[in-house]
DNA sequence: AGGCATGTTACAGG
DNA sequence: ACCTGTAACATGCC
């Protein structure tokens, strides 16, 4: 589920919540995530709390009042509950399963706060995790250090994409999942940003002309910034803050529409499905040359 | 039963 | 040293 806009969606939800309460208690049910959870350093969190929430990339980093940050990522599916005991129900922060009962035995570790307030790090595939990061040492982490800038920052304009793609043979797709060229981007929104910018997936970056590099900048910003004024679009099962059903809407123009008819006005034609280095390519044969 | 899935990275080979 | 593609990780769903 989570991409730059989704990931964006959570930290602006938990900083709502979670933000300068006591850490009371901390519980593993399986810490065996993609790197095994360090018990010593999780430990460290009692008694501390969260002073500020950012987000780099598809990475949220918690900062303590204490000299290291919690660095987290959500792999492919992890996400968090946010739990609210007072009112004895539960209470989202931004998004909950329609199977919670039976995705509970995914819940990997627990935050316990001092207001009886609990936060869940649940994740059914593992790919995740959650690391402690000295905050000197912080800019040099390996997952941190070769990142590309953030696609919705001024760094990441015209020039900057031109002069990265100037005579490299790589594909545009396999180009723009690469952290290290724009950071934040995944396979769903790499699609759509090439459906609305007219580009095959397959084409070689050093051979795309200046209109065709401005309209990736143009199109990645707008529909980056519009999926996370929705809430974040990649996701299944959307509640709002008050645990709300959310209409599900299927904002994909070409993500998994493989055999539907293109989207653009007066294009009969069908969408493309293709495998792109082990990936998904959805795209319009017609529209995408 | 087999194929597929939103992410990252270690590794092999050019 | 750089660039590229592939496999692996764990689990559930269709």
């Amino acid at each position: 589920m989570p991409e730059l806009p989704e990931v964006e969606v959570v930290k602006r939800s938990l900083e709502r919540k979670i933000l300068h309460l006591a850490i009371k208690k901390v519980t593993i049910n399986d810490g065996n995530l993609r790197y095994k959870i360090n018990k010593k350093e999780i430990l460290n969190l009692i008694g501390r709390k969260f002073i500020e929430i950012k987000r780099r990339s598809k990475f949220l980093i918690f900062k303590l009042n204490k000299d290291f940050h919690m660095l987290v990522h959500l792999g492919m599916t992890g996400k968090f509950f946010y739990i609210d005991r007072k009112k004895k129900k539960f209470k989202t922060s931004f998004y909950y399963d329609l199977n919670y009962k039976k995705d509970q035995k995914h819940d990997r570790v627990i935050f316990y706060f001092s207001n009886d307030q609990k936060l869940i790090y649940n994740d059914i595939r593992k790919f995740g995790f959650i690391k402690f990061v000295k905050k000197k040492k912080f800019l040099e982490n390996i997952h941190l250090r070769n990142l590309g800038p953030e696609p919705l920052e001024k760094k990441y304009n015209f020039l900057y994409l031109k002069k990265y793609m100037n005579g490299r043979k790589r594909n545009v797709k396999n180009t723009l999942m690469d952290q290290r060229c724009v950071s934040g981007l995944g396979n769903i929104y790499v699609n759509e940003i090439l459906f609305f910018s007219g580009i095959n997936p397959k084409r070689k970056v050093k051979n795309l002309n200046d209109s065709e590099i401005s309209r990736i900048i143009k199109n990645t910003k707008k529909i980056l910034k519009n999926s996370i004024k929705l809430g974040g679009s990649s996701i299944k099962d959307f509640y709002s803050d008050d645990g709300k059903k959310g209409e599900f809407q299927q904002l994909f123009a070409v993500y998994g529409r493989k055999g539907e008819i293109c989207s653009n006005t007066d294009c009969k034609k069908k969408i493309s499905k293709i495998v792109i280095s082990n990936r998904a390519s959805f795209y319009c044969r017609r529209c995408q040359k």
